[in-house]
RNA sequence: GCUCGGAUGGUGGAAUUGGUAGACACGUUGGACUUAAAAUCCAAUGACCAUUGCGGUCGUGCGGGUUCAAGUCCCGCUCCGAGUACCA
């Protein structure tokens, strides 16, 4: 029998699935384990050999925690609201939900032909409004909560205690401006011709990326998440998880909390505040700034100024982002004409305006210490304004922005910085003109897209009075639509529908809200759902929730970093508060695959003509690169001229400069369909079969890695494979015997369960690999034919190459599948070796015990110990550590 | 700019965390078996020197340091990758 690989890939994946082999059950005497992938948008060009490379790692974790005894969880669903098809639609007409299902279809095919091992009885779609109805209940949960910062956790809306003597109203919008899911007049990028609002991304230097029309910041109304409530607990809470620490610190540096304090400076009878994390530096203070687009400009600036002050603001309004971080090296502002009063000096100091300071930040107010902020340095030197140094920073000219003690500050002179900082802020809280306080980069979340595949909002509207829907009025199924392309007036396609958006209530009319949710909505809680997947009553069981959470292994890539992993957890620790779910947090531990890179090639235009040039011919002529598909180059750079000329007519006219081939250039990119770079995993399935796939893919390097793909490796996984056949087939003859096994082999396999365990349960895939190869090589040496070693090397194979494990398995009697067979245990004694106490002089000096697992008589030792100059270096000297080398061994001496 | 992470043969990568650097695999070269090819197997493969044999010198981005011993620890650089963008 030969290793056919296509034909027992499919036999077991008919098997897996026919018999739910990966079923998780709810009601289990065993451990639970709870295995998550980022499921995947399903994009229309399919997956390429990068997609999997998680999938693979996770599931060879599944597989081995099941053979470990543990009720394993590993679902896998799609994430399948989102741009891309929205914008086919708009380009072809073509409804997304029907291209979306297209795509799911193919993406679950080339899942299944990969043998992962998922309980697809749970898959869930996000579009699906038997999903989506949940994800619209959660937003009403939202909706109808508030922060209690005195219970610090989130509560229904109906224990907000509501100050007395509001009118209606009053306590209409006292409730509005507490709810965790609350409306807000945001900026936002606003093209007139385009006629919808546009991302940061999407501007460049003011005009809109696609048409170049002119872009302008407007406010309009959004949908806000207050998850800056959450900010001190999103935080202190990353301590505890098992994460990686970049991932970590990107949150920490996004909710980026910083500690300081407000402090007021008067003009006249007027007070601005400004937020500084340096009070210590206040002596230095000399001079404030504002954002533009603080309210009190207007009341401070003076007649002389107003001009010019009026001009600034106009001109920063219709900057975007981009361009505003375009001046970081070359600040500008604007003198108001006002002067404020420092607070401790009592000195006179004047009152700028400029965009370098933020508005949302703070309180979009800064006093400016140039001595010691290297922004307000330059400010300080451009304008000429006063640099005074309070701290000493020795002679350095620069701004000094360390730590040390005190000048120029009067009476307190020679006091420790960091020490004045708590000081000063209590001496200025006693006259009321400061307090401590404590910022965050964390904005409240934009929750409301103008698009139409997505969640519609349940929410409906009186005027200007919200009412959300009630429990039984969920899903809010999306409406049909003329046309996606949002409405003139920057309104969600769904406000083209006129017979939904108008409904009517016990006599009373309503308007539908028509913009709808964010992707991230959907990807917030589908873990959740995964365990309850076909409750029409509850989001997902409560019982079962506490059984299944907190997810045990999350994977997933590391762009998810800050908004997938912050948002998510800020709707856990919502519903936890709420007491729907039993964990604080939803991820226990997280690990980041690395992506796997594509080896684009290039083919290099002589600039300014229609001429190509080979590579390796190049000298001085300047070129152009132009990516060509790596399918019509070989291992060798080689390209096919005839091929590329086929499948691109554009190149028929061209001229081609060679010598004997003609060569192309190669670089290291990120895959992708337009780079023609991309490595379908269907063709090499069908090559080399999925085994030798999910092998190759993990050999090629640590899982966290990113790193390029090159097939050209893939023979030796390949061969591997063919070499563990053979072990029990060779020349159409079963090999295995009864037979009982020797010292060597027990020793081998041992050593290699014992490897294998380990490093899985360490993530270390790829020396898995390595190690499998060394014993399956060892053991064909051997002549190994004992069924004793053969079968348990099929079990530790097994994660990793769960076909071809299983028609062995299956070969060598056994009825059941492999997959809930105990893992094998490693027997130690076999491992470890006789050791002994052996008494050693040296020199006639020193006399201690070496502990030795050598078979080497007294005499042998001392010559070992001689033989080695760096042991005998070391006896000569002083006598620092514990050990010898004695035949590349490290032995402990005993005293 | 700031914050992380990294740099090991022709290539992907190992190295029990301070103890024979280059495991395993690809590639390359030579050989065996074949009419031939494929498949399979064997040998060599960091560089340089010596080669009849033994062997020797150098070697983990660069420059220093600690140590009997450094890819690994410390100090100073260079380059590459990722994230972030004036957050007071």
């Amino acid at each position: 029998m030969k290793y056919d690989f296509r034909n027992i890939e499919k036999k077991w994946q008919k098997y897996w699935l026919d018999n739910k082999t990966f079923k998780a059950d709810n009601n289990s005497g065993k451990p639970k384990y709870y295995v998550l992938d980022m499921f995947p948008y399903p994009s229309g060009s399919g997956l390429h050999v990068g997609h999997p490379l998680g999938y693979i790692a996770s599931d060879i974790f599944s597989r081995y925690k099941r053979s470990k005894g543990f009720n394993v969880l590993h679902p896998m669903g799609f994430d399948s609201f989102g741009l891309p098809a929205e914008q086919y639609a708009v380009r072809t007409g073509q409804h997304p939900k029907k291209t979306t299902e297209e795509n799911i279809v193919r993406f679950r095919d080339q899942l299944d032909k990969l043998g992962l091992s998922f309980d697809w009885d749970r898959e869930i779609k996000t579009s699906d409004s038997s999903y989506y109805r949940w994800t619209q209940w959660i937003f009403l949960k939202l909706f109808n909560s508030y922060y209690d910062h005195d219970l610090n956790k989130a509560q229904p809306i109906e224990k907000l205690k509501i100050p007395k003597n509001l009118n209606e109203k009053e306590i209409g919008s006292f409730i509005d401006s507490k709810r965790l899911a609350y409306v807000d007049t945001i900026d936002v990028n606003w093209c007139e011709e385009l006629g919808t609002v546009l991302a940061n991304e999407e501007v460049i230097g003011g005009l809109s990326e696609r048409g170049g029309f002119p872009v302008i910041k407007r406010p309009m109304k959004q949908w806000v998440m207050r998850i800056t409530d959450y900010a001190d607990r999103l935080l202190d809470d990353l301590f505890e998880l098992d994460w990686p620490e970049s991932i970590k610190l990107s949150q920490k540096n996004w909710i980026g909390k910083s500690e300081g304090a407000e402090i007021k400076f008067s003009i006249e009878k007027k007070f601005i505040k400004v937020f500084t994390t340096r009070p210590d530096t206040i002596f230095g203070a000399t001079y404030l700034v504002l954002a533009p687009e603080h309210p009190l400009i207007n009341e401070i600036t003076t007649d002389k100024y107003k001009k010019s002050i009026d001009e600034y603001v106009e001109q920063t309004s219709k900057k975007s982002d981009l361009e505003r971080q375009e001046n970081e090296k070359n600040k500008t502002g604007v003198f108001t004409g006002s002067f404020a009063l420092n607070p401790i000096s009592n000195e006179k100091i004047p009152v700028w305006i400029s965009d370098y300071v933020l508005f949302s930040y703070g309180t979009g107010a800064i006093m400016a210490v140039p001595a010691h902020d290297e922004r307000d340095n330059e400010f300080a030197r451009k304008f000429n304004l006063k640099i005074i140094k309070v701290i000493d920073g020795g002679n350095k000219d620069e701004c000094y922005t360390g730590n040390g003690s005190l000048i120029n500050c009067g009476e307190y002179d020679g006091i420790d910085n960091i020490k004045f900082k708590s000081i000063v802020v209590e001496k200025l809280e006693t006259i009321n003109k400061a307090t401590k306080r404590t910022n965050y980069k964390l904005r409240d979340w934009i929750f409301t897209r103008q698009r139409y595949w997505g969640e519609p909002i349940p929410i409906i509207y009186n005027g200007n009075k919200k009412k959300a829907l009630e429990f039984n009025d969920l899903p809010l199924e999306l409406p049909e639509v003329e046309s996606y392309l949002p409405t003139k007036d920057g309104l969600s396609p769904l406000a083209r529908n006129n017979d939904w958006i108008n409904i009517s209530i016990n006599g009373v009319n309503y308007l539908r809200e028509t913009n709808t949710m964010p992707q991230w909505a959907g990807s917030c809680w589908y873990f959740l759902r995964f365990i309850d997947p076909g409750n029409n009553n509850e989001f997902a069981n409560k019982d079962l929730i506490k059984y299944w959470m907190p997810v045990d292994l999350y994977i997933g890539g590391a762009e998810h970093a800050v908004l997938h992993l912050l948002y998510s957890r800020f709707w856990h620790k919502v519903l936890f508060d709420l007491d729907y779910v039993s964990t604080n947090e939803p991820f226990k531990k997280l690990v980041n695959q690395g992506m796997i890179l594509g080896n684009s090639a290039f083919v290099h235009r002589i600039k300014n003509t229609n001429d190509f040039i080979s590579f390796d011919m190049i000298k001085d002529e300047k070129t152009q690169k132009i990516h060509v598909d790596i399918s019509f180059v070989d291992e060798k750079n080689r390209l096919n001229i005839e091929r590329l000329k086929q499948n691109n007519p554009e190149f028929n006219d061209v001229n081609f400069i060679k010598g004997k081939s003609f060569y192309v250039s190669r670089d290291i990119e990120k895959m992708s369909k337009s780079k023609f770079n991309v490595v379908n995993p269907d063709a090499i399935c069908e090559q080399y079969g999925a085994d030798t796939l999910r092998m190759y893919e993990i050999f090629l390097g640590p899982v966290e890695q990113a790193k390029p793909w090159n097939t050209s490796g893939i023979s030796g996984v390949h061969n591997f494979l063919k070499k563990y056949w053979r072990l029990f087939y060779r020349n159409d003859k079963w090999m295995v015997t009864e037979i009982e096994p020797s010292k060597n082999e027990l020793k081998l396999l041992h050593k290699t369960i014992k490897k294998i365990a380990s490093d899985i349960e360490s993530f270390s895939f790829n020396t898995c690999v390595s190690a499998l190869m060394i014993c399956v090589n060892e053991l064909t040496n051997l002549n190994c034919k004992s069924r004793k070693i053969l079968s348990p090397l099929t079990q530790i194979l097994y994660p990793f190459a769960p076909h071809v494990a299983e028609e062995i398995w299956e070969s060598l009697g056994h009825k059941n599948t492999i997959t809930y067979e105990p893992f094998p245990q490693v027997n130690e004694s076999y491992l470890i070796e006789e050791t002994k106490n052996y008494p050693v002089s040296f020199n006639g000096k020193l006399r201690f015990n070496i502990s030795l697992s050598l078979n080497l008589d007294d005499s042998e030792i001392k010559e070992a110990i001689l033989g080695d100059t760096r042991t005998e270096r070391y006896l000569k000297g002083s006598l620092p550590k514990r050990w010898v080398i004695i035949q590349n061994k490290i032995i402990n001496i005993v005293h």
